[in-house]
DNA sequence: TTAATTTATTAACATACATCAACGCTTGCA
DNA sequence: TGCAAGCGTTGATGTATGTTAATAAATTAA
């Protein structure tokens, strides 16, 4: 189960199979059921998580008990509460686990200890959260800027792996608009011939 | 004029003398006129930029001509464009400074040649990407769950400052809405005793 | 200082999306 | 096997926010 770490290492940074296994030798795999919670809202964790099969997401409930989903994580992504990881504080957002889920265990100080191993470590972790930040820039302008329709074509389009995975209404969930709208969205979108 | 961005490591790490002068030798300061454009869409570039005074932004603008603020940076903030700075690729945004501006120019690899004098370097830099993603989470939480009045009222409290030198209508470009809405909203804030 | 431009407000009207409710379809579990 | 629960669709209706336009106030330019 490890290898699929290995081979996301080995595609973004040199690393030699000594280095790994040092490197890995602190990490331990977990798995979570389908629809089991990880964290709630309010509690604190320093964990990171990343995907080695299976699909998680963090959101939020909001007062009149709607969902609104902050991230997707499947395979090869990496899931966590900043609050906790860096302040150790509560956490905004719960978490769960939307399929059967195996994951590692990516303790706080991970890519520190790791670095002493090989130094590529850091900028591998700068790359990734830049890359984060930019995805997020990425989302904050289509919702600021793009309509509903928009934004699932985009969604699609980037994601068509998790169109298929997802149900629906996460989907909506995530896009920030209604079930039902979304329903009509696609229905619209069928009309003018869109595909998948 | 460094003596702000010596201040400012100060607080997030420790840092000699020595150290950071080595490292501040690296760095060219540059002034920004009102207005003055920065960046465009559709170039490039790797720098970042360290506010030491004034207000710069970053927006894009949609096929209506409709401006979409991504970024306020006003002093002591960075603002960058990660495209440029991760891939070489042509900025989705456009950049320019809103005060007349006097800002670092940070180097793509600063904070790698910075580590090698001051190791901390390397936490500080990923503490800030991480608080970066953080707050980008909390606006999206808002974008998907909270109305036009809530995302004022949120603004206003974590930017009081910024309320007041920023004219409304970037407000609104940075909330999601038109400034014809801002303004119904802070009237009907007004009726409920809302305080600035 | 005047003139020109930008910014903020207000009103009438338009629309994208939400809400509420009903209805089949699937799914999972008793 | 059957039945409850969840999911997706559709329709009728509601509402927050957008659009357009006019005007006033503030800022900038000449």
């Amino acid at each position: 189960m490890l290898d699929k770490f290995k081979a996301y290492l080995q595609q973004r940074m040199s690393i030699t199979d000594e280095q790994f296994d040092l490197v890995a030798s602190h990490l331990k795999t977990t798995t979570f059921l389908k629809n089991e919670l990880v964290l709630s809202q309010g509690e604190t964790s320093t964990r990171t998580y990343f995907i080695l099969d299976g699909l998680m997401r963090s959101y939020s409930v909001d007062e009149k008990g709607k969902t609104h989903i902050i991230q997707f994580a499947p395979e090869g992504w990496w899931i966590s509460d900043r609050n906790g990881l860096l302040n150790n504080e509560a956490s905004d957002f719960n978490m769960d686990a939307i399929e059967p889920t195996t994951a590692l265990i990516i303790p706080k100080d991970f890519f520190c200890t790791a670095a002493a191993h090989a130094p590529e470590f850091n900028l591998l972790n700068t790359t990734m959260l830049n890359n984060a930040i930019r995805f997020m820039q990425r989302r904050i302008n289509l919702l600021l800027a793009a309509t509903a329709e928009e934004r699932y074509v985009d969604f699609v389009k980037l994601y068509p792996n998790l169109t298929l995975r997802v149900p629906q209404w996460m989907i909506a969930s995530y896009l920030g608009i209604t079930p039902e709208s979304l329903s009509r969205v696609r229905k619209d979108l069928a009309h003018k011939h869109f595909k998948v």
